[in-house]
DNA sequence: TAGATTGTTAATCGATTAACAATC
DNA sequence: TAGATTGTTAATCGATTAACAATC
């Protein structure tokens, strides 16, 4: 159904989750039907982008109707792949590993979480959410057996270059990254989305610190 | 020192965070100076646009030399704002929060956490970092008493506005976003930067799902 | 059919890259 | 001074917006 799955700029798929969360919104409201000038008001993008980004991927839309909430929920959500349940592991389960594990809806988002791991003895053998957390030297045998795809790397930096390169040895190419290591730079061919907390905070505090000076 | 305060482009303003995170590596290993171009080859910026982007603010190289990595790191941390100590509050310390409470080093960026919050009785008391975890209902008054500038939201959707609005009514305008309610729509002149977790991993989906597209 | 709204092409806008004169 | 590298202007590239013919 793709019209072209190459060429999509990333400007265009970091929209796309949005997308999916507003018609998610409007499906649970009830809302059948949908115009791209409608859409537009509530989401805050142009009329035009909309049905721009949407067309990327196909004609979801009709003449004269506009589009259907339900479908393209369906047809967003398959372009996510919000049901391909890739199997995941949790590499370092201080707080933030912990917090993640325990809060995020990964399946929800495509993602089938197998496997967490940490280092310190003290940790090793808790459970969260019903899973062990395991010792991070039995990743390596983990992996052979389970195969997971993708890591959630929420180690130190100093940490996440060998946790990372072991992991790609066993084939996962695939990484949800909190550490500030490049795992994009130093391993050609994996994929990476990195999450930069200490970044976002230092951008607002950019924005408050700078915030009048449109009043000039 | 700034040269043009306003109309900076976020797409330089999102970068600024990078650049500090990488003087501060240099600086921590004893470089002394550095070229655009060998920023670049390190960056993965072009050396052109590390130009470009540091004379939004300044002229802070030397022609012949190069830029002087301490007094770059600084000027760049001074822009950023991470020695100013925004009064800072944190709203709901479930899993989420708690992490954040605990791990981020808020100070290195700018940001003084003064109080946490929650409103579920039993974890108010608790302690992280030596912080007691305080009603929600008392936060009204807190404002009042203490004025902070800032607030992390990292309660559901729901709860979300309720506490905004509240905030908002005590002069706090500017927000670390974890939930998916779209303050600065809701509240005009507020400035929020948002954290979509959920958006982020399905942005990493598409691209596990999509990743071959580009060997047609 | 007439009205509405898409899909798509063309125009604009902004961001990135290239080039080079200024200068340390 | 000669070499290096910036600051800055000009050229290119890509992303957004506008316009409108196609069509439900």
């Amino acid at each position: 159904m793709p019209k072209k799955d190459n060429e999509i700029s990333m400007s265009v798929v970091k929209r796309m989750p949005r997308y999916y969360r507003f018609l998610g919104n409007l499906k649970k409201d009830g809302v059948e039907r949908i115009s791209s000038r409608e859409l537009s008001s509530r989401m805050g993008f142009t009329a035009s982008q909309i049905r721009q980004d949407l067309n990327c991927f196909g004609g979801f839309g009709q003449q004269g109707y506009g589009y259907n909430v339900n479908q393209l929920y369906d047809e967003i959500g398959a372009i996510l792949g919000v049901d391909n349940g890739y199997k995941t592991v949790v590499i370092g389960m201080g707080n933030l590993g912990k917090a993640l594990a325990a809060h995020m809806k990964f399946s929800k988002s495509g993602f089938d979480v197998i496997g967490l791991f940490d280092k310190d003895p003290s940790i090793i053998g808790e459970t969260v959410k019903g899973m062990p957390i395991l010792s991070v030297d039995t990743l390596d045998d983990f992996c052979k057996e389970n195969h997971p795809v993708a890591a959630v790397i929420c180690v130190p930096e100093a940490a996440a270059r060998q946790n990372v390169e072991m992991l790609v040895e066993n084939g996962v190419m695939n990484f949800w990254n909190f550490s500030h290591f490049d795992i994009a730079a130093e391993f050609p061919g994996t994929i990476s989305e990195n999450v930069h907390l200490n970044d976002s905070l230092r951008t607002l505090n950019y924005q408050i610190t700078h915030k009048h000076s449109d009043d000039e």
